[in-house]
RNA sequence: GGACAGGUGGCCGAGUGGUUAAAGGCAGCAGACUGUAAAUCUGCCCGUGCAAGCGUACGCUGGUUCGAAUCCAGCCCUGUCCA
């Protein structure tokens, strides 16, 4: 066993040699490449540097853009230089790619705010500075916006047939789906490619990362790049990552797992990885966390109700990643207080109850917990509800509290709240 | 511009004048079982109310009718074909 762990964590039967793609391979972020070897025998020779875009339709990133971000991430530690992009000029446009719909148009105010906001999880997880593998972050609408249309006609137009354009997924799927595909759309991919070739000009990137539904995008960039300057340039997708019981990873009904603060308390972050499924965790230690291969390989194998100490492990470490050390250490005492030990922590919500008191069907609709009253009502009535692990019968049920005292209000086993007196 | 098809609850999808707050499925939530997992079984799943009830709801607006998601008219949107 031993053996078998050591050989995992430093692959021999790799094709590869570069350090970079060795990596990348052994920790699950490969689903395609354009050309291995040559990639591999740049990454051995130069710093190579390598973007992934993103988009910036909302003021944070979610956990589905999060292997983009730790692709970046290993990018950097194998010595070679990332380079974000925010799309701010292209999601003026909205990607097609595997949306049924057309997306809303933002405004140019919206795009700047939102790229900000996002820009703040990507300090926490790559090294930003002026040095050959320190990451920067650039924004397409820099060179987006200066276009001309008839030059960009002229001087892209030629490089991209329709026949082609029409044979990618991001627009066969629309077509096929007999979903409509604006104009404005349909030129997304033509930008992109642009966004490609400029970058190669500008900062010698030769590397664009992605996830799957990205190839078309990125071949794209690649040949555009070929043709005009004659520079050859690489591509990476990564697979694209669904949970074991096959939902797209970072969505709950919730909503997004978000990966700033601001539109998710730590405390919901960590408890979304404690959550995961049993058969995604090493997958998601290798993806998610620094952890070393063999750690992750003696995680994985913990079997039966162990496998929940590989849980919190995973937690922990993400949750350090994107939201802090004392998030992840804060995050995890609050669940140990209340989960094993029937306690109160500090991360959980908190409902002030007014001096006249709440009826309990209210206090849950306020924290969340029900989307009505209507609905707090029936989960009551099943059961489901207790204060101080208590179940309650009566939805009408009025809480009053000394000022200061708490109680803790549980719905279901997993959401809890503390009640406050004021 | 013309012809045809269509627009139903988060999604898919039945319903073609009354017993339809609208079948069924998916997703979701809860209960049981467990390990804050999965699978399984059970219940719930528009709002409001303790409840009887009331209010909203089948693209929009108006009409016919005792009664409309269902019929009629106009409009909007989508798709296909024609110009």
């Amino acid at each position: 066993m031993t053996r078998a762990q050591s050989v995992l964590s430093a692959p021999p039967m790799s094709q590869h040699q570069s350090e970079l793609l060795r990596l990348l391979e052994a920790r699950g972020y490969i689903h395609q490449l354009t050309d291995a070897s040559g990639l591999d025998a740049l990454a051995q020779k130069q710093v190579v540097p390598g973007y992934i875009g993103f988009d910036a339709t909302a003021p944070s990133l979610h956990v589905g853009s999060l292997v983009q971000i730790m692709l970046l991430r290993r990018l950097q530690q194998a010595g070679h230089k990332p380079i974000v992009v925010m799309g701010g000029g292209t999601t003026k446009i909205g990607d097609p790619s595997g949306k049924d719909e057309s997306r809303k148009l933002l405004t140019a105010e919206t795009i700047q705010a939102n790229i900000a906001s996002i820009r703040t999880a990507f300090e926490r997880m790559l090294v930003f500075g002026n040095g050959p593998t320190d990451a920067i972050m650039v924004d397409n609408a820099e060179w987006l916006d200066a276009l001309g249309y008839v030059e960009l006609l002229r001087e892209v137009g030629p490089h991209f047939t329709i026949n082609r354009m029409l044979t990618f997924d991001s627009v066969k799927l629309r077509l096929d789906r007999e979903q409509p595909l604006t104009f404005l759309e349909f030129n997304y991919m033509i930008l992109q490619a642009y966004d490609f070739r400029e970058l190669a000009l500008k900062h010698g990137c030769r590397l664009q990362m992605g996830g799957s539904d990205q190839w078309g995008n990125i071949v794209n960039g690649i040949e555009l790049s070929r043709r005009m300057d004659g520079t050859e340039v690489f591509g990476v997708t990564t697979p694209l990552l669904t949970t074991a019981d096959g939902a797209k990873m970072g969505k709950t009904a919730a909503g997004a797992v978000w990966l700033n603060e601001a539109q998710l308390p730590n405390y919901d972050f960590w408890q979304y990885w404690r959550n995961a499924d049993d058969r995604d965790v090493g997958r998601f230690l290798r993806l998610f966390t620094d952890l070393p291969l063999e750690e992750v390989t003696r995680l994985e194998a913990l079997e039966g109700s162990e496998i929940n100490a590989a849980k919190v492990v995973l937690a922990n470490e993400v949750t350090k990643l994107v939201r802090g050390g004392d998030a992840a250490s804060s995050a995890e005492a609050t669940a140990s207080a209340t989960f094993a030990g029937g306690g109160l922590g500090g991360d959980l919500p908190v409902l002030e109850v007014p001096a006249e008191g709440i009826r309990l069907g209210n206090a849950c609709t306020e924290l969340g917990f029900t989307a009505s009253n209507g609905e707090a009502k029936r989960k009551v009535a099943e059961g489901a509800v207790r204060i101080d692990d208590q179940p309650m019968s009566d939805p009408g049920f009025l809480i009053q509290l000394a000022p200061g005292a708490e109680q803790k209000l549980s719905l279901g086993r997993k959401r809890h709240a503390i009640m406050r007196g004021s």
